[in-house]
DNA sequence: ACAATTAATGTAATCGATTGCACGAAAATA
DNA sequence: TATTTTCGTGCAATCGATTACATTAATTGT
């Protein structure tokens, strides 16, 4: 089977008779076109199963309709569900979103940003990894003119705007219903404290025991990849220092998951010896034989509200200005199975 | 922040005073220009910050390097992964990975295939959606001449390669293992048979049955979608209609999480009462307070055999030939508690 | 030393669509 | 009727890179 030849604007206009010219207006709906033309134009156009060549178009135009998401993991439902919501937003306007996952891994994120660049992407939407810590390649973004939205996981760069989740709150939220379940002894297993995400939790979860007169103990606070192999590891190393806890905070469902796995194995009962809540909200969390406690961080809403930022920027930058815009979210608890005692 | 003009082959040629045919050749290391401004040349583009137009090149040699991935869902770790294998395989060779979702919907489907036709990729790899019946839409790619891979998921198209796993094998597998458990009256949650992957596994399952002498039973066959909620609803008309059965073999570990959750919640217990095997290995599974007996389906090793199919099949249409490969690979089943009696 | 090669580079068309400018015809105005 | 607008259309350049063909310069052979 050979590529079919695709119909051109010149198969048009050799048709019939009149000039590329004309026939680019009459589908542009220019209005220096006779109506007559235009019909005619668009009669025949429809006859010879015409579509515009989108490269051809951009090449011209230097808009491609088409932007960049760049997320640690595709397969997290938060990532997953914040492309939606961009995607949902996007669509109706006729973007086309190109999804890239850089595995936790700077260069792997720096060699995306550039493939998408050089793709002439209208637009990233970032989430960045765990391991950035160099925004070079971001920044290298914004001066390209290209615009630029973190969402969730954002850093701090001057004149790029961001759609966050309060992880202060959602932290202090979860923590101090740990608290009012009558657990005084919460461990925090969080994230690295490069990513703010993990920062906020922390401080949200210090302030929480802070407001509630609870001593903060150095012991109880550990940093880890957000993966269950990680929350056993953590539960683990808690448990063979003989550090005592009744509760446990993690900033990751994943890591909480794994923390409960562990537990369970060393014969502790979930709520009843020790409370977990977890981050994120992953679907898994709601089905568990006893459906985890965690925090909801509404990540369409993120999308979506990310993609309208992203529209909004592209008629500022036509009109020659730019605006950093700072969005934050209120996040959710759910509560659930595994922070409430069965007592109270 | 004003877009950065970019660098082309006449700044090149410019500041050079050479053509920028010249340059052009230069940078493709044509053995018709001289070693001397070859070097100038790629000294030059350096100095410059040179990067290729890939839309001018794409626009004149028709290949764009992007390919297509159009999945279900992008947050199934199954398909994750398969992209996952299709990245490693392809990325090396400078193609770059455009995913789309349909969110199990043909008309979502059809047009996120036209708009990667329109974007001009090389390829396209497709898992149909559950509600793809029509094919149109596919066999548009193949007559525009567009590689086209299926994988998991496919549909009989001549002239169409694909990967897929042995459903068949892997329903056996996995039924055969709950009969020698001891089950004996073992229901079965698939999907619908619309699917080829939800018809194997169902063929598989009565095979393994007969092979044991055991027998049918109609009442014990059920097609749901593969969400967890679908699993609650399929057990809850089971216990409602009162229908005895001692084990579940699932065609999906969501169906399978659901169905547990519903069963417990009337008081069986797992694996005593009921032995339960899921289908596809989700992370979770693993991790689950009893985890999951699953059918693995090496999904990266999947998306890398695709990406190899779909290597071979455009410097096939160079050659101007194509040959149709079909591809099976072996499932794997992973045995954990939730099929392991106590007893035995 | 002169014709015949060969090597290196330039010219211009091409991929498909857009758009500023120019031109002719028709319509409106004086 | 003469003159100015308005309208519809065409010409040609442009976006950036590639490449067949032409051309010039350098090299070889006799």
């Amino acid at each position: 089977m050979r590529q079919k030849e695709k119909v051109t604007i010149y198969d048009i206009s050799k048709k019939l008779n009149i000039s590329a010219a004309t026939v680019s207006r009459a589908l542009n709906d220019s209005d220096r076109v006779s109506l007559k033309t235009k019909e005619l134009v668009l009669k025949t156009a429809k006859e010879l199963n015409y579509q515009q060549n989108a490269l051809a178009l951009a090449l011209k135009s230097g808009r491609t309709f088409n932007v960049g998401v760049v997320v640690p993991y595709i397969n997290h439902t938060f990532f997953a569900s914040v492309i939606r919501g961009i995607e949902e937003e996007l669509e109706p306007k006729g973007y086309h979103v190109i999804i890239c996952q850089t595995h936790e891994n700077v260069e792997s994120e720096a060699k995306q940003i550039k493939t998408l660049l050089n793709t002439h992407i209208d637009g990233i939407f970032i989430s960045v990894s765990k391991t950035t810590e160099c925004v070079k390649h971001i920044e290298e973004v914004r001066d390209e003119g290209v615009p630029l939205i973190f969402f969730d996981r954002k850093k701090d760069i001057s004149g790029v705007s961001s759609v966050t989740i309060n992880d202060f709150e959602g932290a202090y939220e979860a923590t101090t219903h740990l608290i009012q379940q009558g657990y005084t002894n919460i461990a925090h297993i969080g994230g690295d404290h490069k990513l703010e995400i993990y920062k906020h939790r922390y401080d949200g979860y210090i302030a929480a025991l802070k407001a509630h007169n609870l001593p903060v103990n150095d012991d109880l606070l550990l940093q880890v990849n957000s993966t269950v192999e990680a929350g056993i590891e953590a539960v683990k190393s808690l448990l063979k220092n003989n550090i005592s806890f009744d509760a446990i905070f993690s900033a990751s469902d994943y890591v909480a998951l794994g923390g409960m796995r562990e537990l369970r194995a060393n014969g502790f009962k979930i709520p009843e010896d020790v409370g977990v809540v977890g981050f994120s909200n992953e679907p898994f969390t709601k089905y568990l034989e006893r459906p985890l406690t965690t925090v909801g961080q509404t990540p369409v809403l993120m999308g979506q509200i990310a993609a309208q930022v992203f529209l909004e920027q592209i008629t500022d930058v036509k009109k020659n200005f730019r605006v950093e815009k700072k969005v934050v979210l209120s996040p959710e608890l759910y509560t659930r199975d595994t922070s409430i005692k069965k007592g109270s």
